[in-house]
DNA sequence: GAAATGACGTAAG
DNA sequence: ACTTACGCCATTT
């Protein structure tokens, strides 16, 4: 019963980026919000944050989310999201393919044959983590 | 409107 | 660890 919580964004430029009538600007909204609430050098997967939503089964939809994230603001760290298996599933959709792992090596996140080491000790789960 | 697609997930072989 | 199959749901063709 505890119905899924409004997070508060403001992202009216989010209206602009997304194309035709899209009836879940309130989802993306708030895969932005926890994704924006990742730690650095912590990694998460798409079905924990549609979990920690609500929608559960949805996890393609917070894939769907992050593949136009790039032209939200404030910026949103996609690279910190990846699938349950610790793939680096989004890597084509960023500049380069080497983007992404480049912005994880950096905040100290490895990666290994497109996967990150260690991703069990990585991971963040945002329904813990948040305290939902 | 049906079929295909996709930054997914879980189960099974 | 890898492949196949199925479920999920909005978008696209």
């Amino acid at each position: 019963m505890p119905a899924k919580k409004k997070i508060a964004t403001g992202n009216a430029g989010l209206r602009s980026v997304i194309p035709t009538g899209l009836k879940d600007l309130d989802f993306a909204e708030q895969v932005y919000e926890i994704a924006r609430q990742i730690p650095k050098g912590r990694v998460t997967s798409y079905g924990a944050i549609a979990k920690c939503i609500g929608t559960g089964k949805s996890a393609r939809l917070v894939g769907w989310a992050m593949s136009v994230c790039g032209k939200v603001k404030p910026k949103v760290p996609a690279h910190r999201v990846v699938n349950s298996a610790g793939v680096l599933s989004g890597k084509l959709a960023f500049k380069t393919s080497t983007y992404m792992e480049e912005l994880l090596a950096k905040e100290g996140v490895l990666v290994k044959n497109d996967k990150v080491v260690d991703f069990k000790k990585r991971f963040w789960n945002p329904s813990e983590e948040l305290s939902l």
